[in-house]
DNA sequence: GGTCAGCGGGAGAGCGCTCTCACCACACTT
DNA sequence: AAGTGTGGTGAGAGCGCTCTCCCGCTGACC
C-alpha cells in the first residue's frame, strides 16, 4: 500500500523539451501541425519523465471523460450470477478498451438504489451509459432518459420499444424460439409444449411469441408459466404432464428451466428425447453441456451483443471508428440466434 | 441520445444563496463551521439549481478520485464466466457504494494487455485497486506493486504470500479441503482420492495441501491432476478408477470437476454415494444443486470476500468507517468455509 | 524590395473546485 | 479602554490541462 509519487506535469515536459505547454499538449493529442523535430523532442521528454496526462484536468476543460457507465439493474441474483452477464461485460470491455474508454460499473442494490444511479448519471461523470434492465416495470430507463445521458440498452426495454429514439441491442428471441419449435415440429412432434420465462421480462414474452408464431392454434394447456429457474421448470413440467400426458416435446424458455423439466421428465419415466424432446435457450454451457442428455438449445452471441452495445454508444458519441458508419443517431440492432443440436432433441 | 445540459457551478449556487463560493463548498462538503442559517440557504439553492459537484474539478485539487479499479486478470473465460466472479463483484460494489466510491472495471484481454492496465493504474486515475490474479506466473501483481497503487488482492497471490506487506483476502481453501476429507473419512471411507485443480493457481495448491494434511501418508496414486473443468474431472476420474479400482471416495477440487467425475462414476456403474462418496468445492449452485445426486461441497462466502476486499482497501486509504479498525495498514484475511451436506457424500 | 498568405508556436485565459489565509465582528480578559 | 481570542466568512491563488488568439517567420507573388 504505497502512496502515489508526485507526477510530472505538462509544464515539466515543456521545460525539458524546450517548448511551450501548448506544443506539448499538441503533441500529446496527436501532434498535428507541429514540426517533426519538435514532436520528436517532446516525445522523448514525455518518455524520460514518464509523463501521463492528468485526466481530471483534461476533463475539466474538454468536458469529456472517456468513461462509460455500465448499469446493471438486477435486483435478483439470478441473472447477475449468470455467465451471460460476464460475457456481455467482456464484450463491452473489449470495445471500450479499443477506443480508450473506461468502464464504470454501477450495480443497483435493491429498489431504492435507482435514485443513486440516476444522480450519478445526471452528474455528468461519464459520457454515456450502457443499461441492462430486464423488467417491464423498471423505473430506471425513464430515469436515465431524463438524465439526458446518451444510452444504449441491453435487451429491448419493455416500456417503449420504439418511442423517443431508444436504442437497444437484443438477440432475436422470437426468431430463436421459432427455430426451436420448428425443429421440434420437424422431428415429427405434434404436442409441443412451452414453459415460459418470467413474463415481466421482454425476452420471455418474445420467446413465447415465437412459440405462438409456429404453433398458431396451439392447445393453450400446452403453455405453462415459469420464471427462468430450475425449480420453476420442475413445477411447470409437472403441470404439463398432468394436464397433457400426451406431450411429446417441450421448448423451455431457458436452459435452467429445461434442466428442471428434464429432471421431472426422468422421474416420470419419460425418456428424453425418445418420448419427449426437449429444447432450451441461451446455451448456458455449464448447464446445457452437463445435463444428461446434453441439451439442444438456442445460442446467442452474448459477447457480440456487448461489443455492439458499446460500439453503438461510442458511435452516437462520435467516437466510433469512422469507417463503421455515417455517425448520427444509431438505431437498434437485433442479433440472430443459432440452434445448437445436442442430444435432447 | 440527448446531450447533457449546461450544469450550474458552485459560483451560481453562491450567487443565489448570497454567500461566497467558499461557503458553498463548505456546506457541500459537510457544512462544518457554517451558521445554520447559511447552511439552510445554501442547501436550498443547491436544491433549486439541481447542483451536482464537478468531480473533475474536485479531483484536480484534492487528488482524490473516489474511484477504485477492479482488475480481473483472467485470460481464460472459465473463471470469468463463473458466478463466483459476479458475486464477488456484487460484494465489492456494495462496499464501495456505501462509501461513495466508484468502481472502474478493468478486464485484461490477453497477455499483452497487462501493460495497458499497469499504465492506467500508474496514471493515478483511481485511488486504489482490487486485483484478481489467480495464476502463479502472472506478471500483473508485480506491475501493480511497482505502480505504487494501494492494492488488495483477491486470493493469495502466488509469488509472494507474505513479502512486502501484500494484502489479500482469500478463503480458507486448505481448511475447507481438510473438512471435506475429514468428512469422507468420518463416513468410514479409507481410499479417499483427490482430483486437483489447475496447480498453477494457489487455490488448487492449497486444496491439495489440505487433502494431504488429513491423508498424511496417502497413496500417491490417489491423487489425479486436473484443471477445474468438467472434462478434466472426467479424465482424472478415469485415471483414478483405472489406477485404484478400490477408491471409495473422491474429493474434487471444485464442483465442475466433481460433475465430470460424477458422470464417469455413473458410466462405470459406481453408485454415488454408496460405492463412491463425492465432495466438490465452491458450492456453485447451478452445478452443485443440479447434479444427480446433488453435490456435497465446501461453500465460501464469495460476496463477503468481495466486501472485505473493498473494506480493507478503503481502510488503507483512510476512508473506512472509523469504528471498523484502527486504520493503519490492514493485513490479509482468510475467510472460513463451511461444508454443505447434500446427497453425494 | 514590399506585401501578404500561411503556418508553426507561444502567451494566457479559463475550466470548477478546494483550501489557505486574512479579515471582521463579537465576546471575553486584564 | 485596550488587548486577546474565537468562530464565521470571503478573497484569491492555484490544481493541470486545452484552446483561442496572436505574433513572427517563411516563401510566393507582384
Amino acid at each position: 500500500m504505497t502512496d502515489t509519487a508526485p507526477r510530472p506535469t505538462l509544464e515539466a515536459v515543456a521545460a525539458r523539451a524546450g517548448v511551450s505547454r501548448a506544443t506539448v499538449s499538441r503533441v500529446v493529442n496527436g501532434g498535428d501541425g507541429v514540426r517533426d523535430i519538435l514532436v520528436e523532442r517532446v516525445r522523448k521528454a514525455v518518455e524520460e519523465l514518464g509523463y501521463v496526462p492528468n485526466q481530471a484536468a483534461r476533463s475539466l476543460v474538454t468536458r469529456r471523460h472517456d468513461a462509460i457507465a455500465v448499469v446493471v439493474a438486477e435486483p435478483e441474483t439470478r441473472v447477475f450470477a449468470d455467465p451471460f452477464f460476464a460475457h456481455q461485460l467482456r464484450g463491452i470491455s473489449k470495445e471500450l478498451t479499443a477506443h480508450d474508454n473506461q468502464l464504470v460499473l454501477l450495480l443497483t442494490e435493491g429498489r431504492d438504489d435507482h435514485a443513486r444511479v440516476g444522480r450519478y448519471l445526471a452528474g455528468g461523470h461519464v459520457d454515456g451509459a450502457l443499461v441492462f434492465s430486464l423488467h417491464l416495470d423498471d423505473p430506471l430507463p425513464e430515469l436515465i432518459q431524463r438524465a439526458g445521458v446518451p444510452t444504449v440498452f441491453g435487451g429491448r426495454p419493455g416500456w417503449s420499444g420504439e418511442r423517443r429514439g431508444v436504442v437497444y441491442v437484443d438477440s432475436d428471441n422470437r426468431g430463436g424460439a421459432r427455430d426451436a419449435v420448428r425443429h421440434l415440429a420437424g422431428l415429427g412432434r405434434t404436442r409441443i409444449a412451452h414453459i415460459t420465462g418470467a413474463l415481466d421480462q421482454t425476452s420471455a414474452v418474445d420467446r413465447l411469441d415465437g412459440y405462438r408464431d409456429v404453433m398458431v392454434d396451439a392447445d393453450p394447456r400446452l403453455i405453462a408459466e415459469a420464471d427462468f429457474t430450475p425449480a420453476g421448470g420442475e413445477r411447470a413440467m409437472r403441470e404439463l404432464l398432468d394436464r397433457c400426458p400426451d406431450v411429446d416435446a417441450v421448448f423451455a424458455a431457458n436452459d435452467l428451466t429445461a434442466s428442471g423439466a428434464l429432471r421431472v421428465l426422468r422421474e416420470a419415466g419419460r425418456r428424453v428425447p425418445d418420448d419427449v424432446a426437449l429444447i432450451g435457450f441461451d446455451d448456458m454451457l455449464p448447464v446445457a453441456e452437463q445435463t444428461d442428455p446434453p441439451l439442444t438449445t438456442v445460442r446467442q452471441d452474448i459477447e457480440e451483443m456487448g461489443r455492439l452495445m458499446a460500439r453503438l454508444l461510442l458511435r452516437g458519441l462520435d467516437r466510433g471508428t469512422p469507417r463503421e458508419g455515417v455517425g448520427g443517431t444509431p438505431s437498434s440492432v437485433v442479433l440472430p440466434t443459432t440452434l445448437v443440436r445436442r442430444a435432447s432433441a
